[in-house]
DNA sequence: GTCCAGCGCTAAATCGAATTAGCACCGCCA
DNA sequence: TGGCGGTGCTAATTCGATTTAGCGCTGGAC
């Protein structure tokens, strides 16, 4: 009979490798599971091998589950995977991490609504995960469900106080202290402002941590080398808010600023607008620093001095320590380093006083020599 | 004896909920099922419910999948999940579509490597997924591993030539279309150039079929109007290459063109750059138009009018499809609309012939008017 | 000749649900 | 009083693996 169409492939199972080997099941098992603690002989060993080969016999990972409970399997709970852009880079490092120790991520979202938040928790617990990663996307304190106690769980950016989990944090009070010495190594010691600082309360409901480790890190290493912060000019997230606030702040009167720490690439996109607007240059007049790396910080002109959050490193050291840590899990915070990225638009402060400049494409040409 | 720690929680099954009612599994199941063919009395039924209610019952998923072969369980395949800031949105829209239908989504990439594929492809089956998504981030021809054929499968973003299963990607030759009646509509018949056009053979191993088919609808379009795209510079897809295409457009000879359609948001912020550093205005001088809709495209000034590629929709149109649709799938190619995200960077040609203009800030500050 | 040890394997139970087959009881009718 | 049909349930099997318990054979020691 002439093959018709798809075969109805029904699976092979164990039971067809044990018989076409001549062996019990048991035996095949045994075998195929490289199990040492029974005498094989090598001949069944090599026929079981065989017929499995020959079979294409893969084991049903759900029968496999079902008696030793383990599924090889995460699932990871999320907030929004994706008001961010970086999101995809926790996951990448997540995924990868997984793949080196063959498990497989379920990924949820509640999408922002907190009340979807156990149904998702349960459906991974129903599937019999062997670990939760619970992630926020913005650095802050969360209340993971309470299904959720006594599990096998990574807080994966945020911090769950009375809640005993180990937590994946980037370090950034140390990515603060690196934004001070870079200015300070630029010569900075005098006009530094930070821009959307301390960022409290910007989120529901807890506020971010983010903004303030960094501004301690940052205030720290200023002090430590004698010098201070100039002032603090709190706004929002996003471009628009950073082009406004550094705006007003050149609008405003005293010394000129010299050096900017944007809060995130989003907002120093804004602070170069206001800036070019003002006819300064970045950063013959004025030095511009931040923190996250997105993309197009390296196509600005000049590139954007950034500190990168270590997405990638996140993810990764979050299924790592899921996966690999001590059982049970110490309740620890894990600081991950976060590097910068020394690009164009940090250089030595002006000289003089240069409140006003030579307006536009001239600075923005200069700036265009240290693009990397 | 007080409590000490978590409790062992040995997990509740079925039979813990059929003992306390006092009935068998069996009853307990059919009521917990919800299934009528079987006639229970109303007062085991109570009983039943009662007793999962007080135990905290929730069956488990994966002896349930072992017998029914249904794991309520989808498995995403794609190459790189994150080269792409957007990606994200595939996820995020394919997760709300599954959340909707009550599966969980396992997520996988081979990151690159096509040898990785086939792995993970085994570890989903082996798994027993109902469907697997098979995604490309950027719209291509693909060949999935064999061990897909005869699967329920959904092409996401890319076509897979003698394969036999629907595809859901942006209608890009619609998109095309739209691109070119926003420029007629602004009075736009002379000049019009493309920027990353074709843009084949870019990426291995097929190149792109995205902007083939963009560039079919906008000269289609075009023609229909009577006019025609005065020529194509074919670049790359980064900031960096757009600016570079611009500034040798621009001081090559001929006439001056009048819009530019750039095949990403990228391009068209290394064109906005290039046109800056000539002095022109957007869109006094240039009309520039482009496709993706990044999250920067409104921060530009002028804001950057694009063409949205519709990723969350993209996303939630395969896995409603790959759930929902007929059985066996239909090999058709389902395209989902790209609708435009009109800004300020589309205005009428300018009337003569202004080839050089005052620079800078003047331009940009004309630009912010229309920013939204 | 018997006993024991070791070898190489198999039978059967288990995981927790879904599902098929069939049984005990009741009341009704002849 | 015996048969019959409907009601309301249970026993047993199945899914496909893992794992425990133990069996039959052989060869050597005594």
């Amino acid at each position: 009979m002439p093959t018709a169409g798809p075969p109805p492939r029904r699976r092979v199972t164990m039971s067809d490798v044990a018989r076409r080997a001549g062996v019990s099941a048991t035996t095949a098992s045994f075998v195929l599971a490289g199990r040492t603690d029974m005498r094989i002989s090598e001949a069944a060993r090599q026929r079981v091998q065989e017929a499995a080969r020959a079979l294409g016999y893969r084991p049903n990972a759900i029968a496999r589950s079902l008696r030793t409970r383990s599924t090889r399997t995460i699932g990871l709970v999320s907030d929004t995977i994706t008001t961010t852009p970086y999101a995809g880079e926790v996951i990448r490092g997540a995924l990868e991490a997984a793949r080196d120790r063959e498990h497989l991520l379920f990924i949820t979202e509640t999408g922002g609504d907190p009340g979807a938040e156990p149904g998702l928790v349960d459906a991974l617990l129903d599937r019999d995960v062997d670990a939760v990663i619970y992630a926020a996307m913005y650095t802050r304190t969360v209340a993971p469900p309470p299904q959720l106690r006594g599990r096998r769980v990574v807080l994966l950016n945020c911090l769950a106080p009375g809640f005993c989990a180990p937590s994946v944090v980037p370090d950034e009070r140390g990515a603060g202290r690196t934004a001070a010495r870079a200015l300070l190594e630029a010569g900075h010691r005098e006009g530094v402002w930070a821009v959307g600082g301390r960022g409290l309360a910007h989120r529901p409901p807890d506020g971010l941590l983010a903004g303030h480790d960094r501004l301690r890190g940052l205030t720290e290493e200023l002090a430590a080398a004698g010098a201070a912060l100039a002032g603090t000019s709190e706004c929002g997230w996003e471009a628009d808010d950073g082009r406004r606030a550094v705006a007003e702040l050149l609008a405003r009167g005293g010394p000129a600023p010299r050096a900017l720490v944007c809060a995130t690439d989003r907002t120093a996109f804004g602070a170069y607008q206001a800036l070019a607007d003002a006819g300064l240059r970045v950063p013959g007049d004025v030095s511009v620093l931040s923190f996250d790396d997105q993309d197009f910080a390296s196509w600005l002109r000049p590139g954007l001095t950034t500190l990168a959050l270590p997405h990638h490193a996140l993810g990764r050291a979050a299924v790592d320590l899921v996966l690999g840590g001590p059982r049970p899990l110490a309740p620890e915070v894990h600081r991950v380093p976060v590097p910068l990225r020394a690009r164009g638009s940090v250089g030595p402060p002006a000289a003089g006083g240069g409140r006003v400049h030579s307006p536009g494409a001239d600075g923005e040409r200069q700036g265009r020599e240290r693009t990397t």
